[in-house]
DNA sequence: ACCTAACTGGACGACGTGTCCGTTTGATAG
DNA sequence: CTATCAAACGGACACGTCGTCCAGTTAGGT
């Protein structure tokens, strides 16, 4: 088996399977063609899977064998995306990457995710909406980040706290705060304010 | 007319209708019993229409004619405990109602709204779920009294900031955090630690 | 060139939705 | 107490989406 990687995102959805027939890869592309497509000139929720089958071209029967629902194949577009960025928090530069004060490291996340949020909207929200957001491998991986930073900066109750500043990249509120006319660089900035005050910059002793 | 009974029965949770019909009322009451019960046993999300009239034994079109989704229905069960919790803001004795620091007064606004979220979790799963959440009444009540606080603390970005310190309150989140084995005591103290942060208890002037 | 395994897509049964319309109920006037 | 009428009820209908099944077709190894 060739075994594709995705040990975090766990998205084994998307595979290239090995020997993929040349027709497969085919219909493969022109699904996702036609869904971004979809996604984006389409509020996520009314896509269907028979929208996006009609729109590849393809029976129905076809896309059911790859993605079991749409939300999967908005998964499968924003996959490279995340993975880009989780390379660069594993091991890119600071303060993406390790090396910096956590804080920064919290802010330069902020600021990347608002990025990929801003260009990926559409797909985001087709992807993550509602609980489903928890159940993506992508979650996993910000939450372990973000706690990891948490533990580095000796913040107290950590694992409530660290759903608690992911909270609010949720694909609905950011997608709410933009329709409230907030630019993106206001939201950044907001986060940023809350990642410098969270993470105490010098030594400051927590006092309950 | 008049037929003002609903502070004894409690049975008209809802917008008692003026002069409305004893039948009216008598399936009102019925449908919040059944659906009550639906949502407390059941994910909120597989709770349709069909079943809450089923378990009401009502006919679905009865249903129909006063909530037109199945997260109406809900909102009406939630409704008086998120205005007896307003009232608490706007007239109650500090820190939740007005007269304390902002920082005590958000702290204790969220120590209020996990109160609720862990008493009435089915239902706000019921009622609020995704987008849906910034749509309620009751969203646009609490972004108020958040900005409100954050004025009065002088906090920078003030509008992207107040969706920021609401999103930890999404009932997903908390169903997430609840399903982590976080107590609710530890969700209310890592809230209490943002609202400490976010807001400087002494006078700090924000240097960007 | 054949043969097998995988892919394809139309068809089918099930379910939930939202509305229509004939029937029933209850409030009010006589 | 009864007649009347508007309001509320609920069974039934038409529709759209879902997810699966199966028979025909196609690609690639031998």
């Amino acid at each position: 088996m060739s075994s594709r990687r995705d040990l975090l995102t766990g998205s084994p959805i998307d595979a290239p399977a090995r020997g993929e027939r040349a027709d497969a890869a085919r219909n493969r592309a022109k699904v996702l063609a036609a869904a971004a497509k979809l996604f984006a000139e389409r509020d996520a929720r009314t896509v269907t899977m028979e929208d996006i089958a009609t729109a590849a071209g393809v029976g129905r029967a076809t896309l059911y064998r790859r993605y079991p629902d749409p939300a999967s194949v908005a998964r499968a577009l924003l996959d490279e995306h995340e993975r880009a960025l989780q390379e660069q928090l594993i091991s890119g530069p600071p303060p993406l990457g390790p090396g910096a004060h956590p804080a920064d490291r919290l802010a330069a996340f902020y600021t990347a995710m608002v990025k990929l949020l801003e260009q990926h909207l559409p797909l985001v929200l087709g992807a993550e909406i509602g609980p489903a957001r928890f159940a993506t491998g992508a979650y996993g991986f910000w939450r372990a980040h973000v706690r990891g930073l948490l533990v580095e900066s000796g913040a107290p109750e950590i694992d409530a706290l660290v759903d608690v500043l992911l909270a609010p990249l949720a694909p609905e509120v950011y997608a709410f705060q933009r329709r409230q006319r907030n630019a993106p660089e206001q939201i950044t900035a907001a986060l940023r304010t809350l990642a410098r005050r969270v993470m105490p910059s010098d030594r400051a002793p927590d006092r309950p």
